[in-house]
DNA sequence: CGGCCCCTTGAGCTGGTTCAAGAGATGTGG
DNA sequence: CCACATCTCTTGAACCAGCTCAAGGGGCCG
């Protein structure tokens, strides 16, 4: 069985035989996890890195009045900052959401890494790279996009980063997120989700149905949200779902709003 | 004339008189640039590693309609990703706020810091790493507070920020924002940022006047905003704004929202 | 078979937006 | 140093996107 988070480095980079075997051993004993177990939680000593080898998971935080708000998905070969281990105390909570296979990389294992495999260092930094990209675009979408433009945009980077791993069959692809997950994420009510999806159902652009997203008119959905791949900083795969629209914003204007 | 960069970075870290003269040679030739300025471009491809030496500055995106988004705040001492230079592209934009002086990492230089120096590394890791945090802050901000706490928040923020460089005197700081960035940053109108700093005002908790934010009442101001400081991780001052509500929070509930 | 989620849909409410217009600021050139 | 132009701030009024509350239906698991 191959191991999607080897997979996704060597995406990033080449890497020696040396450095496949070493990250072989590195995930040689996952644990499985149940659906909706908290892995790590927000105020506890960061102990090792998680790579998810399969399933879903999320990191989320907490509000005091109650409201969760998910911060990022993650799919089979993502992995949680490999400097996490340097602080004291997590900031946020990491979850499963399906049950998961999730292999623990010990921090002294993290810091041999860092000397001494710096071919899978820079493989991992680009990796950190494309996750942060990915918070600037949430934090964009959830401030400034409305609610149809936001799910449509969040589908978008789910289903490019799902095809990127092989996930995709068609225009499907598996997501099993309820929409109280959806909403959580996309900083809306659950009940307004619905009514988006129903919406993009009807204008045949995307359905979810049975833990499965088909994206009917894949063009529609990236104008939709204004989509714009770049920020996922793909090397290897084309990519399907292509922005028409937005081309111009590149092009810049300059600091003129402030 | 000290260095706010180096100031930040020796408080994550031990750092020896050769890192330090390293970091001093590498800041010896800052450029001024005037406020309102982009240093780099959605769509460039990333030169160097920029150091903010004075002033401010922000992170954004625009939107294909024309709307702003601010991802993050610099303010003296921060510097940019010092990863950007793997990309090919960036995917957001980085602008001067006022006038500001800042130095110029060149990309072979962090080569070179990368694996020469690493003390330094280890504090820029540390520094990356709150940086992360503060974005996992605005997301959940944005996703699920309203605006007043929003606001309060982003306030406590960047309180706690400036007062750590030292640029707080008593309850005041610098802020040399208008409401209309105050907007962009916080994903709501400029009209309603100031009816939001007028209701604060009026309650006297804080109040930006004349570019100076005044916190009349710091635990009111925690208390509204739901801050729990922990996540900007530091290690050395102690905090004068503490959250009194939310420590409740931490102690953790089961994955049960889903 | 029963219970528990999750999904779905309706109706009314509200927080934040939009539009508009005037009053400070701030800066710039003569 | 004044005059003018251009921002920013402020306030009001109407509107609307998304929320809240509520209630029924469907699917999955024990």
């Amino acid at each position: 069985m191959s191991n999607p988070f080897i997979n996704k480095l060597c995406g990033y980079g080449p890497l020696s035989p040396d450095d496949l075997s070493w990250l072989e051993d590195a995930c040689a004993t996952p644990r499985i996890f149940s659906a909706r177990h908290d892995l790590i939680r927000e105020g506890d000593r960061p102990g090792s890195v998680f790579v998810l080898l399969d399933g879903w998971a999320c990191r989320y935080k907490l509000l005091p009045e109650g409201g969760r708000q998910i911060i990022a998905f993650m799919m089979p070969g993502d992995c949680c900052d490999m400097r996490v281990s340097l602080l004291d105390e997590m900031d946020h909570s990491l979850a499963t959401i399906t049950s998961a296979r999730v292999a623990m990389i010990t921090s002294t294992q993290i810091e041999m890494l860092l000397l001494s495999r710096p071919a899978i260092t820079r493989a991992l930094m680009w990796s950190q790279l494309v996750d942060e990209a990915i918070m600037r675009a949430w934090i964009v979408s959830i401030g400034r996009r409305g609610s149809v433009e936001r799910l449509a945009h969040l589908m978008c980077e789910l289903y490019i980063r799902a095809r990127d791993i092989g996930l995709a069959k068609d225009n499907n692809i598996r997501l099993p997120l309820t929409q109280i997950v959806l909403g959580d994420a996309l900083g809306l009510t659950a009940v307004h989700v619905n009514r988006v999806l129903r919406q993009l159902k009807t204008e045949r652009v995307m359905d979810i149905k049975g833990g499965t997203l088909t994206i009917t008119n894949p063009d529609k959905l990236a104008d939709i949200a204004g989509f714009d791949g770049n920020y996922l900083h793909r090397r290897l795969s084309s990519m399907i779902l292509r922005s028409t629209s937005v081309s111009s914003v590149a092009g810049g204007r300059p600091a003129d709003r402030n």
